[in-house]
RNA sequence: GUGGGUGUAGUUCAGUUGGUUAGAGCGCCAGAUUGUGGCUCUGGAGGUCGUGGGUUCGAGUCCCACUACCCACCCCA
């Protein structure tokens, strides 16, 4: 087969990416509104950026990451996420130095080598968030509310939001020290992946399904448990905040994210009617990040959200969809001198932001007709031999079908009947 | 990477115990007396039956492999 999209990727056309555009407008005056500046950044970066920014022993980067050395012999890797890149470019263009906090936007196709299911593709859309320089909770709390408002104007009421605290770097080593003691105890009937877990990432056994580590997991100690005094309060203060502003959450320890940058704040809004992969959008603080990448301590918190996901979502919600593209009128047309004038017609009236069209088959008046009624043309308008002679023609409403008289080269005298 | 399901026109699907030129709805194109849509009627185009092997006198129908899609595990947005 010549003609396949690779495995994992689609195309968008037609009504489905009427809906992507739709998102996408709606995500661009949401950040205007919460003045966040978008940032663009390149679509590869060098692979070490994601081995140290997401964390080596992390699943995307041991063996989801499109990696392949360029003819400078450089590791290059596709973005499988949109923070390191972020990230890296505040850095490089040291926009610390800038007015505090910096508040960045991207969206951003993504890549990874993983096996597609409903909701998982090779190729994805990430939406998201970086505030960077603060470490209040008020910060925590803006960037989930970004989150909560951008799926509220979406219609997407079937999520909730989770939030939990992983603690400072302190209390996640000391908490992963318990985890790691309690769970060994349970050896034997732990399953056979959450035994790999625990000797990778314990904090992974929280969220298993398997019924018989459900139990186990019951009894474990909380993280909430673990926290230190400072990490409890800004937790506290994050609810403190997200109440004042009326959000509604669930604290749920178990909330664990996969990468390895966060700290503190971790929160997801979870769609139970979209499949397994019900994470819509997730994210949290990262404090450690910036230093990673050698950059000076700075505190930063953000999210990610898949386009491809939201979307999911709403056609689960049943949210209204935008069927067609607007087009304001069809000027058809017999013979070929009406064609020129129906060409030109055509064009002076979309320069002046008037949508329309006009036949480029040479096909029947009748032809012509049902193509203009197909397209959702709110007017028609046939131009023949009597119309050039005359210079009048009648204007069509294809809803009520009536039909009134203009002078059809005088626009001005009747373009404001389209409306 | 592991498991389950599926693969017939653009699309949604039929295809009897393997048996001649593989069908339907929708969509597309063209007509239904002179230059006007939606409803109706008529006609037409369009399929290497996912790919490659095998069994058989004969395979869309049975067997094997591969591949793609869907779903779940895993992982994550």
């Amino acid at each position: 087969m010549i003609t396949q999209a690779p495995r994992g990727t689609y195309d968008l056309y037609g009504e489905q990416v009427r809906k992507w555009q739709s998102i996408e407008r709606t995500i661009v005056r949401l950040m205007q509104d919460f003045h966040y500046g978008e940032i663009r950044t390149p679509v590869f970066e060098h692979t070490e950026l994601f081995q140290r920014g997401v964390g080596d022993t992390t699943d995307i980067v041991q063996k989801e990451m499109y990696t392949f050395l360029d003819k400078g012999h450089r590791s290059i890797t596709l973005k499988p996420e949109g923070t390191a890149g972020a990230a890296r470019a505040y850095l490089e263009h040291k926009m610390f130095a800038d007015p505090q906090p910096t508040k960045l936007y991207y969206m951003t196709p993504c890549f990874r080598y993983e096996k597609p299911q409903a909701g998982r593709d090779r190729q994805f859309s990430q939406f998201g968030v970086e505030l960077y320089g603060s470490a209040e909770a008020a910060a925590d709390a803006e960037v989930i509310s970004i989150a909560h408002e951008l799926l509220k104007r979406l219609g997407i009421r079937n999520v909730t939001l989770h939030i939990n605290s992983l603690g400072c770097r302190d209390c996640r080593a000391r908490y992963n020290e318990q985890l790691k003691a309690y769970f060994e105890s349970y050896r034997n009937d732990l399953c056979e992946t959450c035994l790999e877990r625990l000797e990778r990432n314990p904090l992974r056994i929280l969220d298993c399904k398997n019924p018989e580590c459900r139990k186990i997991v019951e009894e474990a100690p909380s993280v909430l448990d673990a926290l230190d005094e400072e990490c409890r309060s800004h937790f506290e203060n994050v609810q403190a905040y997200l109440r004042g502003m009326g959000i509604p959450f669930v604290v749920d320890p178990g909330i664990v994210r996969g990468l390895d940058y966060y700290t503190r704040t971790v929160f997801e809004f979870v769609c139970d009617e979209i499949g397994a992969q019900g994470t819509v959008c997730a994210g949290g603080r990262y404090d450690h990040l910036i230093e990673e990448l050698g950059g000076s301590p700075t505190p930063a918190v953000g999210f990610g959200a898949g386009i491809g996901r939201m979307i999911l979502a709403m056609e689960a919600a049943g949210g209204e969809t935008q069927t067609s593209s607007p087009l304001d009128l069809y000027v058809g047309s017999m013979g070929d001198k009406a064609s020129i004038e129906a060409s030109s017609l055509v064009y002076r009236l979309r320069a002046q932001n008037i949508s329309a069209e006009s036949d480029l088959l040479g096909r029947s008046v009748k032809a012509q007709m049902k193509y203009a009624n197909k397209q959702g043309a709110r007017f028609t308008m046939i131009l023949g031999e009597t119309e050039l002679e005359t210079g009048k023609a009648a204007l069509k409403n294809m809803e009520s079908g009536e039909s009134r008289t203009v002078e059809f080269q005088n626009i001005q005298e009747w373009r404001n009947q389209l409306s």
